[in-house]
DNA sequence: ACTTTCATTGACAACGCTGTCAGCTTGCTG
DNA sequence: CAGCAAGCTGACAGCGTTGTCAATGAAAGT
């Protein structure tokens, strides 16, 4: 059996070339730098108190032998597991959970870290085991949380508990002296308001979203600040609440169309809704964005593909991710860089569903 | 130090109730029902010669003390890493993405395996090392390999080179002694194809699909049999290359359009290029389906959603993913249950994008 | 009753790494 | 040049499983 190959070497048997059938240990890397084992550990972690020359020398056996540490050995014998969870809802738009997962594998990858994903499905009266479950299982050592998980308050509670360190994107209160990944939706949707009311608009409706996601009551803000600012009355019918999904935005535009003085515009709280508007206008015979105009949030794979195309906010969701990922496996490294982040820019995308008013 | 609890009751020494506070290991299991570990392990692990009333014994003692056998040390001293991959093109269609993960974490949770995803960026030139990093770094026992991955040869080739099994979802060519998740394409193309004959249409374009994946080709072929079956005549100027995205559906439908004598509906092989014939098509003001009638295939989540809502092909993706995975297990467990699969059935979805020729 | 044969069980050595701690070198200080 | 702190290195004991193989017990054949 090969696998008595490191073996014999361990115990200093006899010398011979090693096949390179078997995959090289620690040992292996060892005997060929001359060095022991944990010098060949240490420079493997990146520990200090290793002379520069024998870091070389070591470094030089591991490429030879191309080593790759044993991830189970390395997990048995040191608590560290290196794996990054990350949960999110399973009726998450697609588009952003990929850009999600793509930017955490972005810097996990590299890192050494494995990217764990986990979808819930909400409501779940037993989430909390069902994460439990999830953290013990993977033996996960710190989550990436994107909205609205974040927002459920027994969420983070249950990971403080457990002691398991994680970074929330876009959470409604990011707790201080956690990792927090922000984004200035409530600016964003102020400037997407404002540039409807440069349009002409005076009479401007609005799709609230999901109440659990901290974004909806954000982006609501903005938009009534917008308003405001730009001395427009506010008036709560042309209010409708929605719950980013396509059906409850077809159902409020439904409702705001059916006003006796409709709207001339309609600001939905995603686009997933927006779209919503769209097909309802259109079921109606109104012309998008002749008679409405129409505008989202979010810019997802399709904002850009219906017809028209839709006005719309893009977060930088893939660098959200990857500071989040980056900071978080910071956290666990012990590379305690404490600095609070600045919210990241949301960009608003100007397209065909918007117009002026003529 | 809690961690010298388990090696305190090792040793037999004292037998203070263990405050809990630990996970339990295999020793403490085996202490409690009065057995040595190694009966613990055999019975954990469904092996063989553990008489009846043993069994149970143990089984009580690891519900009591909720044993979750560590995962790390199972690695390293039996040489199983219970870790499933899917690695897929990044660009697919996220609803399918989103389909197979979920089938296949349904089915790799329960058996204790842990599914990790890696997505590919085509083309690659460097694709095999890619893949081959992959399964050593994350110590991956055997693949689920959907389409176009499937297709392309290097890959099979790396995967049986290093012996790693797979289960290939919807290959060109399914490999026999493989496994080997089909659907009938073909004839879901035919019956769509014919359903526009039923309406009437008797100049239909067809936009083909990627060239690389496998299902263009069928989905090309079951409209030629539909169009023969039906005697009507292959014209090779209704038919266009496409890409599978967006864009290349939008370009194929403007060159057919363009056509001095331009098709009344037109067929892509799937829905994204299907969104981009309904784009193309609003510009240039032509109603569907009043002037063209359009059908994709795939049923995104979007396809029903765009205006008007898309008549497609529905594949049982998730359904799909489960089998695939409940297959490689099985496999990886050695319990060799090689029954051939028959392929699953698509349905033809019809929705308001096609109409009867006025 | 006396082997022989299996089914059942347990003792113990891996597995490949990290943590602990002690020992050996250096480079200064006085 | 002794004395001491700091830097570097290695020996060795875990970590919690599974694999191997020997021991034990029970059933069956003679």
């Amino acid at each position: 059996m090969s696998a008595s190959l490191s073996q014999s070497e361990r115990i200093g048997g006899n010398s011979r070339m090693a096949p390179e059938r078997t995959k090289a240990t620690i040992f292996d890397v060892a005997r060929r730098a001359g060095v022991s084992i944990k010098t060949v550990s240490r420079v493997v972690n990146n520990e200090p108190n290793v002379r520069q020359r024998t870091r070389d020398k070591v470094l030089r056996s591991v490429r030879e032998l191309r080593y790759l540490p044993n991830a189970a050995a390395r997990e048995l014998g040191g608590k560290r597991s290196r794996v990054v969870g990350l949960i999110y809802e399973n009726a998450q738009e697609f588009s952003y959970l990929n850009d999600l997962f793509n930017g955490a594998l972005r810097i996990c990858e590299p890192a050494g870290y494995t990217l764990l994903l986990r979808p819930l499905t909400l409501p779940d009266p037993e989430i909390v085991e069902h994460i439990r479950q999830f953290a013990l299982n993977a033996r996960v050592e710190g989550f990436v949380l994107p909205a609205p998980l974040g927002d459920l308050p027994e969420v983070p509670a249950l990971l403080r508990e457990m002691k398991i360190p994680f970074a929330a994107i876009t959470p409604r209160e990011p707790a201080p002296d956690e990792i927090n990944i922000l984004c200035n939706d409530e600016a964003a949707s102020f400037s997407l308001t404002e540039l409807l009311i440069d349009q002409g608009h005076r009479s401007i409706g609005f799709i609230k979203g999901h109440p659990d996601h901290g974004a909806s009551a954000k982006r609501f803000a903005g938009y009534r600040q917008a308003l405001k600012k730009n001395g427009l009355p506010y008036s709560a019918r042309l209010v409708r609440q929605g719950y980013f999904d396509f059906d409850s935005g077809q159902a409020a535009a439904a409702r705001l169309l059916d006003l006796p003085q409709p709207p001339s515009a309609i600001l939905a709280s995603n686009d997933d809704m927006a779209a919503g508007v769209i097909f309802e206008a259109r079921g109606r015979g109104l012309s998008v964005p002749g008679d409405l105009s129409i505008a989202g949030f979010d810019d997802t794979r399709f904002s850009s593909r219906i017809w028209p195309p839709l006005t719309t906010v893009r977060q930088p969701i893939i660098r959200m991710a990857e500071t989040a990922a980056g900071l978080l496996i910071d956290k666990l490294d012990g590379s305690d860089t404490a600095k609070p982040e600045a919210p990241f820019e949301c960009e608003v995308v100007i397209r065909e569903s918007t117009a002026s008013l003529a």
